[in-house]
DNA sequence: GCCGTTTTCGGCCCGACTGTTTTCAGTCG
């Protein structure tokens, strides 16, 4: 499946954050397979790092009066991003490409093949593509080669196989579950004394690579021979004595490490990351004479090693409150840190009620007291019923006559259910036009309303921003929802002119939503712009069946990696409050 | 290629596992 592209500020923009990203990092390969210092290659990549999670579009930036300082890159970078920025083109990265064969690249995605063997096979064999090596592979005269052997050979043809086989990263969602039977089962083992994901996954990234699981246990051996025999296992990779690599039927590859529990606090920091956040560290420790690994604190002079049994004691040592893993990526976390201006982060507990969940009236399964009966059980104390309006036919979208109707039946309910509440709300459509699905009569009736793009997703970013605009600047319109219509991993985002949008949302005090569906949106980075900017944000299910209640749980993930507070989210409010603050 | 109260050169985060190398290089995270 196709990446989801980067988001472009405005139509103007040469070139994406990430396609910008994508050109350093693949200087970067090829600096490497060319036998280049490796620091130089190590440059270009922390680089591409930076500017792919910049919150703005780099290129415009670049345009503009105030070209941004790119932490790393220096005079030479800085010239190659102002290319790039202002033609969309880089001629190093052509003269590169013209000297290093494509095919090389294919090869260094191989796991297991690094850039020395790359440029090995290349220099000695003339192997320049994938279909190449696999031929050389199978035929077996890799095994010609100094440092290779059938054994290698073996190892290449399955990692290539492990290539095409591994598509997309994991969902978050998908990752949790997976791992949640992992730890499930390997718990139990004896010996173990602690076990917790780590890894991306503890960082709530959206997607998820591979799965790292810690565990503090008195007994390695035993553990790592349990998780190579649970039935789930393909294949194991690699299985030493602290740590294990296997591959799941499921697709993904789970790496298992383990520690004694006196030095479970290094650990835990090391692999749950990112690797930015802990150069970031390590950087600091050595500033104080110290070198910080996963076995805990080395004294440099002495040489004399501490290990850490908290992860609070980690950062204490470096004079750091403890860091929330979902802003453990470098991304000014330990600045705020040091500044005692680090957020404190919204949790699923501040959460009273979920602003997005619909019913077997429109395109939902469960019927509406089902739903709220379940919302009450998982602790909500109201939801807001949003289904749909009539213009998204497949939905079977509801006329004003039902709306009526259902009004009538959610009364009917909350005087069963009291206190617990049911808000009226509708998720209606921001139509191709920019006009509205209901007239503002009947919207005003509604006691929430929640506005989404679903149709026309092809219009160009002013015109679909001109939509966005239009419901936003819509008096009785109270919350966008999934305001990108991205599906991570499988429907890329709109482009909207996003100054505009937040500045709008900010001023009229309308919500722009985090939806916790596989869709994900906003993300992570777009939630934490909306936040500076001073937009309120909502946490919402869009639950279509009692299962998917909670998937409130997403939103609060990535409202956590967007930095937000309890208060700049309105589902921590009462019903009352909340009917209060929409007016 | 970057960077500096160890500044203009000589470093650059740290360790486990694998394979084939009899002492370590390559790869990975």
């Amino acid at each position: 499946m196709p990446r989801p592209r980067a988001i472009s500020r405005t139509d103007s923009t040469l070139i994406s954050n990430a396609d910008m990203a994508r050109v350093f990092n693949e200087i970067a390969d090829m600096l490497e397979i060319s036998g280049e210092l490796v620091y130089k290659a190590v440059a270009y990549r922390r680089v591409a790092d930076a500017v792919e999670r910049w919150p703005d579009d780099v290129a415009h930036l670049f345009q503009s009066d105030e070209p941004p300082k790119i932490p790393g890159a220096g005079p030479a970078l800085t010239t190659k991003l102002a290319e790039l920025a202002s033609t969309g083109q880089l001629a190093y990265h052509d003269r590169m490409r013209a000297q290093v064969p494509s095919g090389l690249l294919e090869i260094l995605k191989i796991p297991g093949v690094g850039p020395r063997t790359v440029k090995q096979l290349h220099d000695e064999l003339g192997i320049d593509s994938v279909e190449a090596l696999r031929a050389a592979a199978e035929g077996g005269t890799l095994r010609s080669l100094k440092g290779l052997s059938a054994r290698t050979e073996e190892n290449i043809l399955a990692g290539m196989a492990r290539l095409t086989s591994r598509g997309t990263r994991l969902l978050l969602h998908d990752a949790d579950a997976l791992m949640t039977g992992l730890v499930g089962q390997l718990r139990e083992v004896r010996g173990v004394r602690a076990i917790e994901p780590a890894g991306s996954l503890r960082r709530r990234k959206a997607t998820i690579g591979d799965l790292d699981l810690l565990a503090a246990t008195d007994d390695p051996a035993r553990l790592i021979r349990a998780l190579d025999g649970l039935t789930t296992v393909e294949h194991v990779l690699s299985a030493g004595t602290d740590k294990s690599s296997i591959v799941l039927a499921e697709g993904p590859q789970v790496d298992l490490m383990v520690c004694p529990p006196a030095a479970w606090g290094s650990h835990l920091v090391h692999f749950t990351g990112s690797k930015e956040h802990n150069v970031a560290l390590r950087g600091m420790a050595l500033d104080r004479g110290l070198s910080l690994s996963e076995k805990g604190f080395k004294v440099v002079e002495s040489g004399e090693l501490e290990p850490v049994a908290t992860e609070e004691e980690v950062y204490e040592r470096l004079g750091l409150p403890w860091i929330a893993p979902e802003m453990r990526e470098d991304s000014g976390e330990i600045q705020a840190a040091l500044a005692g201006s680090l957020p404190t982060l919204v949790s699923l507990a501040d959460l009273r009620g979920d602003t997005h969940v619909h019913s077997d009236w429109t395109d939902g399964v469960d019927s509406i007291e089902v739903m709220a009966r379940a919302a009450r059980d998982l602790g909500r104390a109201w939801i807001v019923l949003t289904d749909h309006s009539p213009s998204l036919g497949i939905t079977r979208g509801l006329s004003s006559e039902r709306v009526a109707e259902q009004r009538e039946e959610i009364g009917r309910l909350n005087a069963e259910l009291a206190p617990f509440r049911i808000l009226h709300g509708t998720e209606m459509e921001i139509r191709a036009d920019a006009t509205l699905d209901y007239p503002d009569d009947l919207l005003a009736a509604f006691d929430v309303v929640v506005a989404s793009v679903h149709t026309a997703r092809g219009q160009s970013t002013e015109q679909l921003t001109r939509r966005t605009l239009a419901a936003i600047d819509n008096p009785n319109v109270d919350v966008i929802a999934h305001p990108t219509g991205r599906i991570v991993n499988r429907r890329d985002p709109i482009a909207l002119d996003w100054p505009r949008v937040f500045e709008a949302a900010a001023r009229t005090g309308t919500a722009l939503e985090l939806n916790g569906s596989p869709r994900l949106d906003l993300d992570d980075a777009l939630a934490r712009a909306a936040g500076k900017a001073g937009v309120r944000l909502t946490l919402a299910s869009d639950a279509h069946r009692t299962e998917e209640l909670d998937q409130l749980r997403y939103a609060v993930s990535v409202a956590r990696r967007a930095w937000l507070a309890p208060g700049q989210v309105i589902g921590t409010r009462s019903a009352d409050q909340l009917l209060e603050l929409v007016g």
